[in-house]
RNA sequence: GGGCGAGUGGCGGAAUUGGCAGACGCGCUGGAUUUAGGAUCCAGUAUCGCAAGAUGUGCGGGUUCAAGUCCCGCCUCGCCCA
């Protein structure tokens, strides 16, 4: 190798041992500069190590953090691990290791990836939610709920999976079935934690107002929490002293209401039953609690349902509508139980069909006898609210229900409480002790945190019980205020407890005496700028905004809401190879003849998809190679440069070899091959015009970072150096200028460029350039002629010209009055010093 | 079915407010240098055409002096909800 080639390495190596040697991001409260608090989703530390996909978002939030502490502000900018979960779990059953090693390990694996990338953490500040540490304040917090009556234990539905002898997430089951193995689950009703979510309810969905963050997210926010007046309903059965209540969303089609439907769970169901059809509606039940909700949802599934044989009367007309058990009625949403308007629902229709039931019109606009109506139109049919639109027939009859007691208004929430626990070893223990009559009682603050026993097996209990009621030792104690006994919950917390709140904690990581101090929390928060995938649109930043709010209201926090500015980078995909049969190949199996792909060795075609990574699809891209073969710059370089941050984007492995040219144009601009700097670098001289692109750079690279547009940014660079490669003279101090531009994307090599430019301090702290509007004023400009629309000329004119000179330059120009002759001009358009339009017939 | 987003060269993608479509990069072509290059530098590269010119941002209409950009109708893909 040339003595003055870039060697990223060495390069690399030298920086971060810099960095981390001198704690150059190490962040303390400076009350004389402002804040500004930049967040990444922090990551679980599988055994995989590092996917492409982080770096994108790490990457991003860096340049940011970078570009604004050389404006001045005083930057938090920490990482740390989201570490308790299930895979570490699934290790400790298979090798009988301890979770909290594997973790240790993983964790390790990925501090060494994430710092050889040259990200500009405070490391001070890293934390891991299964330090007892940490998980003491997680502990804390749920007590803080738990004390305000928003944690209480219920018989919940969970999956249970008999073969494996524990409860799955929902995300673990598809079709009824263990996604891993195929095993068949079910559900089963279980004593569970819940935390009462839906007590705010109203308050996460007008809060969302004020947030900067894609719409997108807040639209599935609102979804999620699914908002919906209507009203509350009571039917009283027929020949009977039973009544139940429905909810619907349309009480001004209540004069259409011709049947009932209640769900299999519901209690009245059996118990209305008429003797003749109580057979046929146990054997309906049993079968139908056995279906997932989602299934039992599906529009497109064929209705089922069983006649109960008894009637309800519809209160606002008596007559007697007949009450039927149907699956697609859930026990869980409203009550259970609904009334049927044909007409105008899509379900009740297609239902009604099926079961020739009657359909009655109530809002006039569509024709029942094809489909439901659901539009809106003029009531008809309907008595007291004839001749009314929807929402005036929904108010009137509302009020009308209400007057007579048989009903009444309602707002409800498709949002149910968030079921907090779950049957496993590697979670936070709940800080709770029961005592023997069935007390629960909170374990006192000072005798927190509650950790995890040590057990020599991890699998649940043979009778069904979660692992931790193996050590028994840890589960029975004694109530410290009674001294009676008493048993430890043996559940733990789900994994989206830790990331509740580790934003909080990074404000004030070492605190032993409380989760943050107030006055690290007053200086902080909120969060301005939070950086991650999209995948956790909904849950992950629901329930951190649902804890933030219970934390607000008992005055640990001072903000409403915990991140300002929310942005979801897009997913990196790859390009996979496969056969016909299905097959997948790996890029270096395959390759390219007359623009087509075969397989190297078999001549057998192959097609080309872009496809999410994956080991099944022989795609993965892995940065730790990346990082060896090319440089962290480059990595960090090429994620930026592929397009949008928000967009998904495919790798290619030539424009990583693209964006290294470029470093190596930047390194080869600053140094020679003897390893000196460039002797055109001269304190004076060089061109205006290089001058002129340099402060154009700034300004645009400046905006560009702003608006997260890192691709463009980088753009700008690279004309930048295509400037400064046709320029004789490269003057010092523009070349500085660039490097301070440069430095957020490449930092190391930024870095090194900087102190062989004779400076003794790191660039992280210099200030960012300002460019000078007055250097980039043109005394004239370019104006395109067009004549009818189509460009004919571009002529030159003085920035602040008379509209006639120009028009007159315009129509004196050879091609512009070839264009223009044996025609009258009609119109003649001048945009100042943009656009000269001559309109000719 | 509903909501949101996207559709621009061979490829990834540019284009504040309607104002020169294709910046920048990849790939490709040619040249320089080199014993050699898959290194480096320079030039070219939307399509058709020798050229003048014509055509061109998913499709079809419209508004406008001027439309990738605004309006109406459709098609395809992605995500979310059902």
């Amino acid at each position: 190798m040339t003595r003055g080639a870039y060697d990223h390495k060495e390069i690399e190596r030298k920086w971060q041992d810099f960095w981390l040697k001198h704690k150059t991001f190490k962040t303390e409260i400076d009350r004389d500069k402002p804040k500004y608090y930049i967040l990444d989703m922090f990551p679980y530390p599988s055994g995989d190590g590092l996917h492409v996909g982080h770096p994108e978002g790490y990457t991003a939030t860096d340049i940011v953090a970078r570009y604004k502490r050389m404006r001045g502000y005083n930057v938090l900018h920490p990482m740390g691990w989201d570490a308790f979960g299930l895979p570490a779990e699934r290790h400790a059953v298979r090798t009988g290791e301890h979770p909290a090693v594997i973790t240790q390990k993983n964790c390790a694996t990925f501090r060494r990836q994430i710092q050889g990338l040259g990200l500009s953490y405070d490391w001070d500040r890293e934390i891991n939610t299964t330090d007892p540490d940490y998980y003491k304040w997680t502990q804390w917090i749920f007590l803080v709920l738990f004390e305000r009556g928003l944690a209480y234990q219920a018989e919940a539905a969970v999956n249970w999976c008999p073969a494996l002898g524990t409860v799955l997430a929902n995300e673990e089951v598809k079709d009824g079935k263990y996604v891993e193995t195929g095993d068949p689950v079910e559900k089963r009703m279980m004593k569970q934690w819940m935390l009462k979510i839906t007590a705010y309810a109203e308050r996460l969905l007008e809060d969302l107002e004020d947030l900067d963050w894609p719409e997108g997210i807040k639209a599935m926010q609102r979804e999620w929490i699914g908002r919906s007046e209507g009203a509350d309903v009571v039917f009283k059965a027929a020949d009977s002293d039973k009544a139940f209540t429905v909810f619907t969303t349309r009480p001004d089609t209540l004069f259409g209401a011709t049947y009932c439907v209640l769900a299999p769970e519901h209690p009245l169901t059996l118990e209305l039953a008429t003797p003749e059809q109580r057979e046929a509606v146990q054997a309906y039940v049993d079968q139908a609690v056995k279906r997932s909700a989602q299934d039992r949802m599906k529009e497109e599934r064929e209705k089922t349902g069983v006649f109960t044989g008894a009637y309800a009367i519809n209160p606002v007309n008596g007559e007697r509508v007949p009450i039927w058990v149907a699956d697609y009625v859930l026990f869980e949403y409203g009550y259970g139980a609904i009334m049927a308007v044909p007409a105008h629902d899509e379900r009740d229709y297609a239902f009604a069909k099926k079961f020739e039931l009657p359909i009655v019109e109530v809002v006039s606009g569509g024709d029942i006898s094809k489909e439901a109506y659901t539009g809106d139109g003029v009531l008809v049919n309907s008595d007291l609210i004839n001749g009314l639109d929807v929402p005036g027939a929904k108010k009137k009859i509302s009020a009308w229900l209400e007057e007579q007691g048989l009903g009444k208004g309602t707002v409800t929430y498709r949002l149910r409480d968030w079921l907090f626990s779950r049957q496993r070893y590697w979670g936070e223990p709940f800080p709770l002790i029961t005592l023997e009559d069935g007390t629960v009682r909170a374990v006192p603050h000072e005798d927190l945190p509650v950790e995890l026993p040590e057990l020599d097996d991890y699998r649940p209990t043979p009778d069904g019980q979660p692992p931790l009621a193996r050590a028994a030792d840890w589960v029975n104690t004694t109530d410290p205020i009674t001294g009676k006994p008493a048993k430890r919950e043996t559940n733990t917390m789900p994994q989206w407890a830790g990331s509740c709140w580790y934003y909080l904690r990074f404000c004030d990581p070492r605190n032993s005496d409380a989760a943050w101090s107030e006055e690290a929390e007053q200086y902080w928060m909120p969060v301005d700028l939070y950086i991650g995938g999209a995948e956790h649109a909904v849950l992950h930043l629901l329930y951190a905004r649902f804890w933030h709010k219970v934390l607000y209201d008992a005055g640990y926090v001072s903000t409403k809401e915990p991140f300002q500015k929310l942005f979801n980078q897009g997913m990196i995909l790859a390009y996979s190879y496969k056969d016909d049969d299905g097959r997948y190949y790996y890029p270096e199996q395959v390759e390219q003849r007359d623009g087509a792909w075969f397989v190297k060795e078999s001549g057998e075609p192959v097609h080309t998809l872009v496809e999410k990574m994956s080991k099944s699809r022989y795609n993965v891209v892995n940065p730790d190679a990346v990082v060896a073969e090319y440089g962290a710059d480059t990595l960090r370089l090429y994620e930026m440069f592929m397009g949008p941050l928000d967009r998904e984007k495919p790798w290619s492995d030539e424009g990583v070899q693209g964006v290294h040219r470029f470093l190596k144009r930047v390194w080869n601009l600053f140094i020679g091959g003897d390893g000196q700097l460039q002797p055109n670098i001269a304190p004076s001289g060089g061109d205006a015009a290089i001058e002129k692109l340099l402060h154009k750079t700034i300004k645009d690279v400046t905006a560009d970072i702003e608006h997260l547009h890192f691709n463009t940014a980088i753009s700008r660079l690279m004309e930048f150096v295509n400037g400064a490669y046709k320029s004789e003279v490269l003057r010092t101090e523009w070349m500085e200028t660039f490097l301070l531009l440069y430095a957020p994307f490449a930092p190391h090599m930024a870095e090194e460029l900087w102190e062989r430019m004779g400076h003794g301090e790191s660039l992280a702290y210099a200030p960012w350039p300002e460019h000078d509007e007055a250097l980039l004023a043109e005394d004239t400009v370019e104006v395109p002629v067009q004549v009818n629309g189509k460009l004919r000329a571009v002529i030159q004119a003085p920035q602040d010209a008379a509209k006639e000179d120009v028009l007159k330059a315009a129509k004196a120009h050879d091609r512009v009055a070839q264009h223009l002759s044996g025609k009258n001009i009609v119109k003649e358009i001048y945009v100042p010093g943009k656009m000269v339009n001559l309109v000719a017939k």
